[in-house]
DNA sequence: GACTAATATGAGCATATACGCATATAGTTG
DNA sequence: CAACTATATGCGTATATGCTCATATTAGTC
């Protein structure tokens, strides 16, 4: 399991093209109705807000990233959480800005 | 401790933006050079073998999203990670990824 | 103060991509 | 097979941003 060595320029693509994945609102939003569990694209498309292209596109680009799952049931298709790592991810954002905040509470001026 | 509460969409903007910002392969060669400790710009420009303009807006993008810490020193200017999350996020996504590549490795056929 | 070195920034260009609209495809039911 | 539902996709547009070139700024030296 290789830790010190630098990664190549193929696999920096790799990681930034992961990180562009989760670097959409959307997206997020869709990965967040879906922490519940697996769910329909109409039920992602009311539960979001969005269109109902837009969020196929989405949920394109997350099956694609290997981040959701595709389940084909009838006229139905149900998407899932398929790589656990998201979770952590979220949570590893989420814990680093609420610091940021608690930080900048006191001193103000970011940005 | 909020958990299960869905973000909202300012706070889904803040994430997404943090994610943004680590989904540019130079910024993420910038920050692996900097796992080995504080440099300065000229190093980093070398490291990296991009051009001074570019990698100085690079640092400035890192700096304001607090994964950077900026430190003058004379002429010479001194940026090293100031976020610890930074690491466990490289090492989660590469570790992901290295999953991904396992998997289908003997299925392949990936995008 | 003139000159040099280290870093930052303004302007323009090229590319990527999110979105909306319309339409296509797949599956179900009569 | 016609009509309907659920989902996907082609296309055009608008916006964001990474890159380069040139130049500005800041700080040290003579």
């Amino acid at each position: 399991m290789p830790k010190k060595v630098p990664l190549s320029d193929e696999a920096l693509e790799l990681v930034a093209r992961r990180f562009a994945v989760l670097a959409e609102p959307m997206r997020l939003r869709l990965i967040q109705a879906l922490f519940e569990g697996e769910k329909n694209v109409n039920a992602l498309v009311e539960e979001t807000g969005g269109t109902q292209a837009n969020i196929s596109r989405h949920l394109q680009t997350l099956t694609q990233a290997h981040m959701l799952s595709r389940r084909k049931e009838g006229l139905q298709v149900f998407y899932a959480i398929s790589d656990p790592s998201i979770y952590k991810l979220c949570e590893l954002v989420c814990g680093s800005l609420e610091k940021q905040f608690t930080k900048h509470a006191e001193a103000l001026g970011s940005e």
